[in-house]
DNA sequence: GACCAGGCACATC
DNA sequence: GATGTGCATGGT
């Protein structure tokens, strides 16, 4: 059974109508690559502007290199990472990425992504922390492979324009995007971008509201789900 | 004070 | 395989 409605046309649609409203994004907001993965491992159902503040005591501390976050310790990790919420379980996961950077990597992002694509996932995907998103954003904003990164918000926006079942795996909506969409990093990045940035902003309490860009797409008319497009259970 | 924020791992059924 | 729960701070 056909999982999804989604075609090349009405994506590229939604995307035009989302960047004139929103865009330009500015896309991951990060001075290097390391700070990118860094920042996706944070973000992880936290605010964004809490992973910010943490980022910068990092960067205060000079840490936002491989080989300094290798060496330091767990317990001052958790410290500096306060700011950002779960931080005992960040601090742990963040070393994992990093342990195993230095490890097979020489603590370079760069020797990481000379990699192939599925090859660098399934890699990202084996160290424990790392979950389909992270391991997309890192390999999408910090290594530029043509791979875009599914969340949340994807999932209700486009169950809301009568796309898909709200069931729909991260996997499922990944090749929906995919296999409609040019293949064109640029593009992906922009995309989730603009969803997110759609979701927390216009159509936070009410989706598809007179105000969205998308109000007059739905496939299927509207849907009854008005809650907020939170990621909470 | 309640709710939410750019997930993931693990336990349980 | 599907579902529930813990992780924790900060802004609104």
């Amino acid at each position: 059974m056909k999982k999804c409605k989604l075609d090349k046309t009405f994506l590229l649609e939604v995307y035009h109508r989302l960047y004139r409203h929103l865009g330009p994004s500015h896309w991951w907001p990060a001075e290097t690559p390391l700070e990118v993965a860094v920042g996706a491992i944070l973000t992880q159902n936290v605010s964004w502007n809490n992973v910010e503040k943490a980022i910068s005591h990092l960067k205060a501390k000079g840490l936002l290199e491989a080989e300094k976050l290798y060496r330091v310790s767990l317990e001052e990790l958790e410290v500096l990472l306060k700011p950002v919420g779960f931080y005992r379980v960040k601090a742990k996961r963040l070393k994992a990425f990093i342990e195993h950077l230095c490890r097979f990597h020489g603590g370079s992002l760069e020797n990481l992504f000379r990699i192939p694509l599925e090859e660098a996932r399934r890699e990202l995907l084996s160290i424990s922390g790392i979950g389909p998103e992270t391991a997309d954003a890192i390999l999408c904003y910090a290594g530029g492979y043509p791979i875009m990164v599914m969340d949340a918000y994807t999932r209700r926006v486009f169950h809301r324009l009568g796309c898909w079942s709200e069931k729909i795996s991260y996997g499922e909506m990944q090749d929906c995007f995919l296999k409609a969409l040019p293949v064109d990093v640029e593009l992906y990045r922009e995309f989730h971008a603009l969803i997110d940035i759609l979701a927390k902003s216009i159509c936070k309490k009410k989706p598809l509201c007179s105000r969205c860009p998308l109000e007059d797409l739905c496939l299927q008319g509207k849907t009854e789900d008005h809650s907020p497009l939170t990621n909470r259970r």
